[in-house]
RNA sequence: GCGCCCAUAGCUCAGUGGUAGAGCGUUCGAUUCACAUUCGAAAGGCUGCAGGUUCGAUCCCUGCUGGGCGCACCA
């Protein structure tokens, strides 16, 4: 054996030889595990096909990796999926920031050229991710590995669509979306972020009243003026009345509503409503049947409305405005440390612009009680337990779900649009010619294609149905449900809750056993890695300086799910020195191994080994069969340095050192070779390559390390 | 505002109803030995604060303080 052990060529070699040895394809498992009649599966949350992987990553497929060999290893058919995720909206911004590089720009680009393109760029790409995921170990079977665009996906999330068309669970709809005037699209909720900010809140006279507003620049066709209806201070006032009032563009009529969402406390508890660019004030638009006007476009600039300010930005138009309110001598005060929060695109940090927008929505009240109630019933397990709440908390407060997206690199939405009522209708056969709706009442109403596509998560919801071929593939009949979902805690209201629901809805069964939520990987001072922070740790290189299995283990020991850890690089150094220990015993065994035909006389202390050995491998099993990766690596670790290592090997030198083959040496010798044995089947779902080697250099080992029995 | 989590060694974090562990760091010693090092030893903790349950609480319960995260909002 080499003096040394060498990561950087050992590494390659060995995946390339699981990958020739095609164990990681559960049909091609060897007899025994045939007859094993349990499957173990896991579907890979497919990374994102135009990027390499991230520490995050390396987390996921570390904990998946340990949870498939181990399994693999206990003789059942365990099956893996890698995937690659097309990542909708993320890639399509990845893609308009090259084009802007180059000059170009998706708004003047034809839409299916814009799609060949960014295909083209995304299946080139798609190489390196893949390279990322082999080079940290994953034992997925590549053979059945699937990307989010691949032709059978579509055809299968629109059906998909149709079908809950049918079942009436979506609905074309007018609703607030949140706009980004930037990436022209809207995003769902889980697209933005909150941001807290301190801004003005001014107080304009409208006329008996006072009301306060943030954004004096949406005020221009405001006229309904509301206020709670116990609110001793408007008594005077009815629900209906109309009085006169001078605005910013002359007089108009205005309308009092009386409803219980305004705060008497806040301001003067009374505002008037913009229903085009708020959530609430649509709500009281729907409620009480209201007019409703658009004042700010999709670019975000101001409408003919505001007469003088039309086709102003709203940043540029705010003051202005309120210089002429106060010109007027409709200004009251302004309150300058009114703080709040404004909700921002998550990629490009641009204030979301509220609009109202005819949208694809799912109904989820009644797919979330399904939900709900199959995860009461214990039939889905969240490792941590907590998670299980959150889960709930979510789902019971969950809202209609926007799934249209106006960009080009997704799904499209097979739909017709009605061009005169506006509805909408599921097309799968591009067989309709005319508007249902219009129809019916003997009006012909001409239909034009939807050319949204599908919020990522309508079709990574459904991932685990379709990386399995739902609804007619085998994988489907064998694998489905999947064992465990293993992904990071952030996602537990993004995307766990989606899958569930589509499996439940779709198949009718749970899509995953237990969801395993990793924590998310911060750099060594605890800080989130960003990019903009320039503060991002390279897995693969730190896998590349130190040893995978090194990386691994630094990722799972001490680690729980559900808790965010640090990356350190002295940890890491740590579990390289612990590959070297462990090369090291393998030499010391090894190396001094000889065969021997006198047939060894074990004493207690070998006896009291073994059953040591056993009693460790008993533990650990424990531990991995309830998901304790934390446990079960310190407790090999601790055993294979401090007891095999430090204690054993210790005390067994001298036996070693006799120069014949006695009886008692070759006991000892057989001894460690069994510990040693065992050790290393112990070690290998954490760390695959190191152990692995070391079983190739092990006098009289047929099978690859991968499929040795536990 | 609502919800969830956390508080343990210098740092990063585990853990358990029976007066606490790891990695890194620190100190001392050993090392021609399988060891890009390793081995042996040591120092270091009122387990955030105050109550309660218990024979016994770091662990379970309540409150408080301090942090983190998520969701939702009020113009």
């Amino acid at each position: 054996m080499d003096p040394r052990y060498d990561h950087k060529i050992v590494e390659p070699k060995i995946y390339k030889a699981w990958e020739s040895s095609g164990f990681f394809n559960p049909d091609r498992l060897p007899t025994h595990y045939q007859l094993q009649p349990k499957n173990f599966t896991i579907v890979m949350p497919p990374p994102n096909a135009n990027g390499r992987l991230h520490a995050g990553h390396a987390l996921a497929m570390t904990v998946e990796d340990i949870m498939v060999r181990f399994r693999r290893m206990q003789g059942y058919k365990a099956l893996w999926i890698p995937g690659a995720d097309h990542a909708g909206f993320e890639t399509q911004i990845v893609y308009e920031k090259k084009l802007e590089k180059e000059g170009r720009s998706r708004f003047q680009m034809k839409p299916d050229e814009l799609f060949k393109e960014i295909m083209a760029f995304t299946l080139e790409n798609k190489k390196h991710m893949e390279a990322d995921v082999r080079s940290l170990g994953a034992s997925c079977d590549w053979s059945r590995e699937k990307f989010t665009l691949d032709t059978d996906v579509v055809k299968e999330v629109q059906r998909t669509f149709k079908k809950m068309f049918d079942d009436g669970l979506v609905y074309r709809g007018k609703r607030i979306v949140n706009w980004c005037i930037k990436h022209q699209t809207s995003l769902s909720d889980v697209e933005t972020e909150n941001v807290e900010e301190i801004s003005r809140l001014y107080y304009f006279k409208y006329g008996p009243f006072t009301i306060a507003t943030a954004r004096p620049e949406t005020k221009f066709a405001d006229k309904y003026v509301v206020m709670h209806p116990d609110d001793e201070k408007y008594k005077a006032w009815n629900h209906g009345d109309k009085i006169e009032v001078e605005w910013i563009n002359g007089p108009i009529q205005a309308t009092v509503i009386k409803d219980p969402v305004i705060d008497p406390a806040f301001g003067t508890g009374a505002m008037t409503i913009t229903p085009w660019h708020s959530q609430v004030d649509f709500e009281l638009a729907e409620k009480y049947k209201l007019d409703i006007e658009q004042i700010i476009d999709w670019r975000g600039k101001l409408l003919p409305v505001a007469n003088e300010f039309a086709d102003t930005k709203i940043s540029e138009a705010r003051e202005k405005i309120v210089e002429k309110l106060k010109n007027k001598g409709l200004l009251v005060k302004v309150d300058d440390k009114y703080s709040h929060v404004v909700k921002r695109c998550y990629k490009c940090n641009t204030a979301i612009e509220p609009q109202v927008k005819d949208q694809w929505f799912v109904k989820m009240k009644p797919l979330a009680e399904l939900a709900i109630k199959t995860v009461e019933d214990g039939k889905i397990k969240f490792i941590p337990e907590n998670y299980e709440k959150i889960f709930l908390y979510w789902m019971r407060n969950t809202t209609d779900w926007n799934i249209s997206r106006q960009i080009v690199w997704g799904i499209k939405i097979p739909a017709k649009i009605c061009v005169k009522c506006g509805d909408g209708f599921a097309d799968l056969e591009n067989a309709l010619r005319a508007c249902v709706k219009c129809g019916l009442t003997g009006q012909v109403g001409e239909l034009k294609e939807d050319t949204d596509t599908f919020d990522t998560w309508f079709s990574s919801g459904q991932w685990p149905l379709l990386a399995l071929g739902y609804p007619a593939g085998a994988d489907f009949k064998n694998f489905y449900p999947t064992n465990v979902m293993e992904t990071g805690h952030d996602l537990i209201f993004k995307w766990i809750p989606r899958m569930v629901i589509f499996g439940l809805y779709l198949a009718k069964q749970v899509p995953f056993h237990t969801v395993y939520l990793h924590g998310l990987v911060n750099d060594a001072q605890g800080k989130k890695m960003s990019k903009s922070k320039g503060n991002v740790v390279s897995p693969i290189e730190l896998a590349d300086k130190y040893g995978t299995d090194a990386l691994r283990m630094s990722l799972v020991v001490g680690n729980t799910p559900g808790t965010d850890l640090p990356l350190l690089e002295d940890k890491i150094r740590g579990y390289r020195n612990f590959s070297t220990k462990v090369w090291n015993i393998a030499r010391f065994v090894l190396t001094g191994y000889r065969e021997s035909s006198v047939s060894p006389a074990f004493t207690d202390e070998d006896k009291a080994n073994d059953a040591g050995l056993a009693e460790t491998k008993k533990i650990v099993t424990d531990y991995l069969e309830a998901y304790d990766l934390n446990q079960a690596s310190s407790t090999i670790y601790h055993y294979v340095w401090h007891t095999f290592a430090d204690k054993i090997i210790e005390a067994y030198k001298p036996r070693l050192a006799a120069t014949e083959n006695t009886a008692d040496r070759a006991a000892a010798q057989a001894t460690l070779m069994n510990i040693l044995r065992g050790s290393l089947k112990m070690l290998h779902p954490f760390m695959p390559f190191v152990t692995e080697e070391i079983w190739s250099l092990m006098p009289g080992m047929k099978n690859q390390l991968i499929i040795e029995e536990w």
